[in-house]
RNA sequence: GCGCCUGUAGCUCAGUUGGAUAGAGCAUCUGCCUUCUAAGCAGGGUGUCGGGAGUUCGAAUCUCUCCAGGCGCGCCA
């Protein structure tokens, strides 16, 4: 545990101590003590750290809040705690002050861990798996698959230095009607290469690049397919464009910087009869009944609006029963954890997918969909609908050609998953330039500059400071770094319980704000050895703070700019 | 019609799960480079937290209602 944590926690101890003992001599009347918060209050002025609790006891103490804290101070332990003095503020506030000398603690701290300071252990080395992006492979993929890839890598990233044993995966839909249609699209594409008039399939897929793999697949196999059944052209054309489709997706992701574990093939669960099995499963519990030629799930027992049909009457399962029995496969891994990554678009989906869980016994809390609202585009001023039947959309390739990988992550980390980000590409690339992201870097660069710059003159930025040395950063500049250095444990662990990686994002624009001040304010390569010694000890393990987290966060961090 | 999400500064967005005087960036204005990177710093003003009602010591946050936008409600995925 940090040594901000653990001054915290022993804080909020010592509090409940000092209540019970009210109670126990009399003093304070209530049934349980509740569950109160010591935070860093907003205003410096009211001190390091404040709680509400004497607030929250007014109800069944009947007494008046002040009052209340008058008498928990007065059995308050203030031995070992850092607490160098108190008061009782506004309502009721009980707020604290720490002697500084307590921030000599931190450097030797992330000095000590380097790389891995800010991992913590809440995971318990817990399975858990990030699915995410998962697009149709037969496509290109666009800006909201750029979102879910910045998050779910992220998240994935964060959950690993949280103490989860995570695998990263991504699910191919290679298989059901849209594949039906995908053959048909390639089949007209390709005919038309012919020169023969064919009528593009309704629920075809128009985009561009069809056309380009078409074009491929008959440089390599020419009109071999042309005058042969249908049949065996479209499987031919399928296994083609799938297979580059994919290879393609992979590509782009990895210069996205998303590496996974896992390529599910949605294809093999038909194939292995998984889903089958899985179906049976269901109709022994009951779960599953006949009505109109097709096979309907009762999922109205598990919360469900309706019930769903999961074989329809030609006999072919429906996706939600592949999305089914690959669940189940999910958990049959092992993992004690599953997140899914989904579009807004999908979430009537959520409930169901839930249902079928509970209703092959696994506990439904154990699947956490996180939907992510979609990425409005704006070009011109106007919005552009995406949709990979019409073929008209941004892809991530642009964007990342356009605004470059950093900026692009960042845009999206920055936001909370709920938010429908507005992205407006014009502006986008405008922008790209002050692209907050930068701000970040930039400091990176500066701190890397500076242990450069150190060694040139002949110091050794590698010597750890002493205690008396550390004593000398006693500026509000350096001890608001030393505290926001302090927090990052902290903010990794409820950023990690919150599966919310875009706290980090905030964390680390604060961090660079506060280091520039810091830069601005007082330098570093000075003669006075102690003075110096200190800060290159701040130096690094601001580096090391800011580093470890843009790795988190899928950013590189430059050395120089 | 029903369900989910959203509405915070001119723009893009945060807001530690109910705390004290609501914050950043962009834009705009004024200062700061013979000293470790000016992609930076310091300072100036900007708010009906969509409207209304309620819950309580205390609400941007919880409840209800209304308004506006997005997305769902297929034998599509």
């Amino acid at each position: 545990m940090s040594i901000y944590q653990s001054i915290k926690d022993n804080i909020y101890r010592r509090l409940e101590e000092a209540v019970n003992e009210a109670k126990a001599c009399g003093e304070l009347v209530f049934e349980e003590c509740p569950a109160f918060v010591l935070e860093e209050p907003r205003e410096r002025q009211h001190g390091d750290l404040a709680t509400n609790l004497a607030m929250l006891l007014t109800k069944q103490a009947r007494r008046a809040p002040r009052e209340i804290a008058e008498i928990i101070l007065k059995h308050f332990n203030t031995e070992n705690t850092w607490i160098s003095s108190w008061e009782i503020a506004g309502p009721g506030f009980i707020n604290f002050r720490l002697n500084p000398a307590w921030l000599q603690g931190v450097i030797p701290e992330v000095l000590a861990q380097g790389d891995k300071y800010g991992s913590v252990n809440i995971g318990r080395g817990q399975k858990v798996q990030v699915e995410f992006v998962s697009a149709n492979p037969t496509g290109l993929l666009h800006m909201g698959n750029a979102r879910g890839a910045a998050l779910g890598d992220s998240l994935a990233s964060l959950l690993s230095v949280a103490g989860y044993q995570v695998e990263r995966e991504f699910y191919i839909n290679d298989a059901g009607n849209q594949i039906i249609n995908f053959a048909l699209s390639l089949e007209a594409r390709y005919l038309e290469q012919f020169g023969q008039e064919v009528e593009f399939p309704e629920a075809g897929y128009h985009g561009e690049d069809l056309i380009d793999t078409v074009k491929r697949f008959i440089a390599r196999d020419g009109d071999a397919y042309l005058h042969i059944e249908a049949e065996k052209r479209r499987e031919a054309l399928v296994r083609f464009a799938l297979e580059e489709k994919i290879a393609a997706i992979k590509e782009t992701l990895e210069d996205f910087g998303v590496y996974y574990d896992v390529w599910f093939s949605e294809k093999s669960l038909h194939d292995s009869g998984y889903i089958q099995e899985t179906m049976q499963i269901l109709k022994e519990k009951g779960y599953i009944y006949e009505q109109e030629g097709a096979l309907w799930l009762r999922s109205t027992l598990f919360g469900d609006e309706k019930d769903e049909v999961i074989v329809r009457s030609n006999g072919l399962a429906t996706y939600f029963a592949a999305d089914i029995a690959y669940h189940r496969h999910k958990f049959e891994r092992g993992f004690s954890k599953v997140i899914n990554i989904w579009g807004a678009d999908h979430h009537g989906h959520v409930a169901r997918m839930k249902g079928a869980m509970q209703a092959l016994g696994y506990d439904p809390d154990s699947l956490q969909i996180i939907l992510m609202q979609l990425v409005r585009l704006i070009q011109g001023g106007e919005v552009v609908r995406m949709s990979k039947r019409s073929g008209r959309y941004i892809t991530l390739r642009e964007l990342m050609d356009e605004v470059g990988k950093d900026a692009a992550r960042f845009f999206f980390l920055l936001r909370d998953p709920d938010s429908t980000v507005e992205f407006d590409l014009d502006l986008a690339k405008q922008e790209s330039q002050d692209n907050p992201v930068y701000y970040v870097q930039y400091a990176h660069a500066r701190l890397c500059s500076i242990l450069r710059q150190a060694r040139e003159l002949g110091y050794d930025p590698d010597i750890n400071p002493k205690q008396e040395q550390l004593a000398l950063l006693n500026s509000p500049e350096e001890r608001d770094l030393l505290k926001k250095i302090a927090d990052l444990p902290g903010e990794i662990a409820l950023a990690a319980k919150l599966t919310e990686p875009h706290r980090l994002a905030r964390y680390v624009l604060d961090l660079a704000a506060l280091f520039h001040t810091f830069y601005n304010s007082q330098r570093v390569l000075v003669p006075d050895e102690d003075l110096r010694t200190a800060r290159l000890g701040l130096v690094r393990s601001v580096r090391y703070v800011l580093a470890n987290v843009l790795r988190i966060l899928g950013v590189s961090a430059p050395e120089k700019m």
